[in-house]
DNA sequence: ACGCACAAGTTGACACTGTCTACATGGAGG
DNA sequence: CCTCCATGTAGACAGTGTCAACTTGTGCGT
């Protein structure tokens, strides 16, 4: 774990590197073409010691998806936690926290639901799952609160998933811009949106 | 325009016969790793005809999304025409027919919304602004009839433009399977859909 | 302590891609 | 009829994903 063993023939924690170097060029601004071997040269190894971890590129690019599954997963957590009591204001701290999620990694959130490669499998995997898992349990606690009507659960997480994906889809591809929608497009929608599970 | 037109050197039509042919390819099974040189080869030409009539294969593709819009926004008028009066049916019709056109052109609605290529400012083009158009058209006559709440049009067709994509693309991905998320997901989505923009 | 199997690296090759440049063709207009 | 130029072709180039063959050196059983 020292500095220098990054120097070992074998270091060890190739797959890492390979995966946080790939996340890296990702997040760059036209890293959505990335090359595996542009990877492997940033990381320092051969162009195919990266197939000794991964393997394909549609392999890599799936752990890259659930990797992104984990942080959105991560961040919708931690909204929910750091927002006050109540449901609606931890399910409007949780819209938020997803949109600003998928703005700040713009060609991760569409390679999680781009579909191009492996990555529609991707989507089945526990990892991906729980993502969903999350929005179900923010809507039954809304229910046991008695803020939200009771109706199939799942049905219901749903339908505010597919919104708020939906949302945050048409605003990463400028669709949502002021002057072409109207101000605060996505507020209000958020507001209809919980309106429609409201009591 | 007889067939043995297709046999001269300079056959006046390969733009739209290497659309097509795109297009074609694209529909396949695993067509959506399609090859600028393989559209040429099925088209009968070299493999650098292409670069006459589009500048790049960014280009080819952005014109593809545009044909897809076309026809969506086809697709749409078609089933308000054909469905019954009154706003109710025609808005579930046409929820239908869009997320229908999904289910059959899968690989180009990804296409259309996937935004990897030059393909993002496709959706500033007047021809995709005609199927959010169509969405306004219909919320307003909605309106007309008082079948729909007064609230400013363009964010409520977004909402509704936010709600069916996200649903066509958890179904695209095999997110909606009933096993894991109830029966008639998507039935019921729409249904709240249409509730929220009731009255 | 020793030697060795095997995981983890490297090098080089292959077919293929998008794209560029130089050349060939032939239809339309003066 | 001739010639210009849009439309086609041929060939080259760098770069890609992937594979096979070779090297290295670490952890294990004896």
């Amino acid at each position: 774990m020292t500095a220098q063993e990054k120097k070992r023939y074998h270091h060890g924690d190739l797959r890492r590197v390979i995966l946080d170097t790939a996340m890296t060029m990702l997040a760059e601004p036209a890293g959505v073409n990335f090359t595996l071997r542009a990877v492997a040269r940033r990381a320092g190894v051969s162009h195919s010691a990266p197939y000794k971890h991964f393997e394909d590129k549609a392999a890599l690019l799936t752990e890259m998806a659930l990797v992104g599954f984990d942080q959105l997963t991560a961040a919708l957590d931690n909204s929910v936690q750091v927002a006050p009591e109540g449901f609606r204001s931890k399910f409007f701290a949780a819209a938020a926290a997803y949109i600003d999620f998928a703005r700040q990694n713009p060609s991760l959130y569409r390679l999680m639901f781009g579909g191009e490669f492996g990555t529609i499998s991707a989507h089945l995997d526990p990892r991906a799952l729980k993502t969903f898992d999350f929005a179900v349990k923010l809507i039954e606690q809304g229910q046991q609160e008695g803020q939200v009507r009771e109706r199939p659960l799942k049905g219901q997480a749903t339908a505010c998933w597919a919104q708020i994906h939906g949302l945050t889809m048409l605003e990463l591809n400028s669709l949502l811009q002021p002057e072409k929608v109207g101000e605060n497009v996505i507020e209000q929608a958020i507001v209809a949106l919980h309106e429609g599970l409201n009591i």
